[in-house]
DNA sequence: CTGTTAGCGCTTTCAG
DNA sequence: CTGAAAGCGCTAACAG
């Protein structure tokens, strides 16, 4: 537990002063090679390594990517994966920062964190279904999954309309005509994408909208607890759901469960996203894929090119729907 | 992009000092009730936040707990998942990080890592599968699933004994008798303790222990590769293999599955963690389920603990056999 | 080639 | 109650 050695302590070692240390270390030429190789031993010796803190205090680059998240849930853990592997064989390292807002705190979560770790700590960040989008930041930004009407910033989705049609209309295919959705974070330009892609797909098939039918489900579990059970103490409660994310399908199928009724015999549940925890739901959950390794993967060549100097850049993904087994023609 | 706004931005707009906004700021006394409304008021209008990085270098803590892994793959990531959520309703922020050790350099990533954060930005470490743990360290460490013979540090870890005996037994009682086993990281404990207790079962079964049913798997898909291919070359190949984990485990059906064997029929494999992945991969693993989020959870514990003066403490939980789809009798 | 100095943004004595 | 000044570990001018 004693304290890490500074590179005074190298200095001091190596009885030479700390600026030498630091130019033998940077490989800064102005040292000769016996004293390079002299404070290099030492280095290595002491188990010297530069604090990340300092450097980046003075230095601009840290060669770090932040991923900014509001929370460490399955969406973000697979897009972090993803982000992770791009940068694999680049020079970055990733830090991962989840902060937490302080109640009372009118700043979202993104610009709180942005701002305490942008200020040198990192030298790009990837922002997470964030709720809003700083328009100034001190480093180059790419969103994923952004907030509604994002502009400037670069921005990286899914086909959310179509992903959300083509799961509606998977359920009408199957001869639902009874269909409720979960809503997702209404913060999100993504839950109003799938909000309208369902209608779509209602409307397509001649099926009346019925606002009864759709609910809050907030993107979590947590917060779709009541959406589901609203859902289920409907008069005329939906044969099927289309929930905005599996998360909340998730849920909405442990309600279901919970009140004695079988998924998919008694209602069907069509997810979004595609976290591994869909695939390993009982049942297997139907949902539309987000393919979360590509698109971390391109937030990442984004923000290196905008770190190069180049243009941010809007980019959407396809989205694909994966049949598995939460659903089933009606059976009433 | 303009710069963020900076403790000396603050105090020049609202017309103090930069001492008294830092004052202000952290509810240090010494400031006027007027003053104080007042340099916040500024605060909220200018968006400011403080530089975590700046803090940090200055002030001992930084209300951050820092999670170090090599790499973000499931295990680590199901466990970030934990630790974040233990983490909630406490004033602590996670940083999640991935240092790369740049090729050549002798000294752990987990030791880079450490030292580079630890200097200051973090109050205390989670090391995700460390290859070594530092003896000196300036904040508390504690160790998840550590490598050979940890004895100095906190750790956290399962009976991964008595898991891979149970993940054998259940081999052998289905009627297997030829049963290969991937190898974990050497560097790591569990991974010999899945050994033993996989050569353990054998022994009380009376199955004599043939050194060319065990090959190298290494924890990762890619590393397992090689392996799952020299396992399936063997003249009399195995009937069934237990993989050191899930990763290695989806590797080995890979393989086989390329060659044309059918899993479980021809091959059945057992795997171990219960990563989201194991449950979702075709077929669904059978498996030794880690208890990945209860590991994060006490790993805080334990850190929080230490953090206040307690003692670092050596936790093991159990592991438990799943049943799945991807283990039968042998057909041959 | 090497060392001295200033300063990144912030907190903390210590004077006023 | 307020501000000036020092210093955390490091790097980038600038002198010697």
């Amino acid at each position: 537990m004693n304290a890490r050695p500074t590179i005074t302590d190298v200095a001091r070692t190596a009885g030479v002063s700390v600026a030498t240390v630091s130019k033998a270390i940077n490989g800064r030429d102005g040292v000769s090679a016996a004293t390079h190789a002299h404070v290099l031993r030492v280095v290595a010796e002491l188990g010297y390594e530069s604090s990340l803190v300092a450097t980046s205090m003075r230095r601009g680059r840290t060669n770090v990517i932040g991923v900014l998240v509001a929370e460490f849930e399955p969406f973000a853990l697979q897009l972090l994966r993803g982000v992770s592997t791009a940068l694999q064989d680049t020079p970055y390292d990733v830090l991962a920062y989840a902060g937490t807002v302080s109640s009372g705190d009118h700043l979202g979560w993104e610009r709180r964190s942005l701002s305490r770790l942008g200020g040198t700590l990192i030298d790009g960040a990837i922002l997470v279904t964030p709720t809003s989008t700083p328009a100034q930041s001190s480093v180059p930004i790419v969103a994923v999954d952004p907030h509604t009407g994002a502009d400037g910033p670069a921005t990286v989705a899914v086909h959310n309309f179509d992903g959300a049609r083509a799961a509606t209309e998977h359920l009408i295919s199957l001869g639902h005509r009874r269909i409720g959705h979960l809503r997702g974070r209404t913060d999100l330009e993504s839950a109003h994408q799938r909000e309208r892609g369902y209608r779509a797909a209602l409307d397509a098939a001649g099926i009346p909208f019925d606002q009864a039918l759709v609910v809050e489900g907030g993107y979590r579990a947590a917060s779709a607890t009541a959406g589901s059970h609203a859902l289920l103490d409907l008069d005329d409660r939906p044969t099927a759901v289309f929930a905005a994310n599996d998360l909340s399908a998730i849920e909405m199928i442990g309600v279901g469960t919970e009140r004695g009724l079988r998924v998919p015999q008694d209602l069907s549940v069509v997810g979004f996203d595609d976290i591994p925890e869909a695939a390993s739901n009982v049942p297997q959950l139907t949902t539309v894929r987000q393919p979360l390794a590509t698109m971390g993967a391109v937030a990442v060549r984004i923000l290196l090119s905008m770190l190069d100097g180049g243009e941010p850049e809007h980019i959407r993904l396809p989205a694909e729907l994966i049949t598995r087994s939460s659903t089933m023609p009606p059976t009433r």
